[in-house]
DNA sequence: GTCTAATACCTAAATCTCTTAGGCAATAAG
DNA sequence: CTTATTGCCTAAGAGATTTAGGTATTAGAC
C-alpha cells in the first residue's frame, strides 16, 4: 500500500475519471474498482470519498440517482455535462503532472 | 503550471531526490533546480520549503552548514547516512505510486 | 546615484484534504 | 447466530501547503 500522503489531491481526478468511463456508479462500488485497477495499492477510505462525492454534487459536477435494491439504500453518482468537461481537464492535468514529476525524479517510465 | 494541489505529499521527497544527487544545496538553489528539472512547472514556495527543511533537519535525516557569501548568510543542507537510506526508500515509493496512478488512470507513459 | 529585480533567509495564520474513529443498517456466509 | 461484507454517512483532529507577510544583500538598468 502506499502511504496516503501521496494520494492527496488526486482523489478527485480518481472520481471524476472512473465515473468518465463507467457512466453511473455509486460509492462502494468505486473503492471497489480503484482497488483493481490500482492492484489493491489505492484502498479508498470512506471519511475522504463520500465528502468528496458530496461536494462535487454540490459544485454541479455529479449528479445523483437513488435507488432501492431491497431494503438498501444505493445511490448512483454520474457527470453531468459540466463535469464531463472537467474530467477531461483534470485527468489531462494530472497525466502531465506525473511527466514532470517523472522528470524531476529523472526517471524512465517504462 | 500545475495546480499546487498536486503537490501535496510529494515535496519531501522531491527534496531528497535533488539533495541525493547534488550533495550540498542551499534552499534557493533548490527552488531553482527543481524549476529547471520540471521545466518551470513546480516552482516551490518558500513558506512551504523552509518548514520542510527544518523538519527533516530536526528529524535528523539532513545535517547543515552555514557559510558566509560576503555580508549573507547561505545555508547548506545535506543528507545524512539517515537521509541517504530514506532517499533512496521515498524515491522508489513515489515512482512506484506514479506507476499505480497510470495504471489507475489508464494512460501510458512514453 | 537610485530604483527594481533577483538572491537569500525566515515565520505564522488560515485553508484544505484526508485520516481516524466512530454510527447505522441490510444481507450473505459459515 | 455470529461475523464479514455491503452500503450509507459525519465529525474531530492531524498535517501539509498557501498566502502573506518580514528582513537584508547584491546586481543591473536607467
Amino acid at each position: 500500500m502506499h502511504s496516503p500522503e501521496l494520494l492527496k489531491g488526486t482523489l478527485q481526478t480518481i472520481l471524476l475519471k472512473v465515473l468518465k468511463d463507467h457512466g453511473r456508479m455509486y460509492g462502494y462500488e468505486i473503492t471497489q474498482r480503484v482497488k483493481e485497477l490500482s492492484e489493491s495499492q489505492l484502498l479508498l477510505t470512506e471519511g475522504a470519498l463520500y465528502p468528496a462525492l458530496h461536494k462535487l454534487e454540490a459544485e454541479g459536477i455529479l449528479k445523483t440517482e437513488t435507488v432501492m435494491i431491497g431494503k438498501r439504500v444505493r445511490k448512483y453518482y454520474s457527470l453531468t455535462s459540466t463535469g464531463r468537461s472537467l474530467a477531461k481537464d483534470r485527468v489531462e492535468e494530472l497525466v502531465d503532472f506525473i511527466k514532470t514529476m517523472s522528470n524531476v525524479l529523472q526517471v524512465k517510465l517504462a
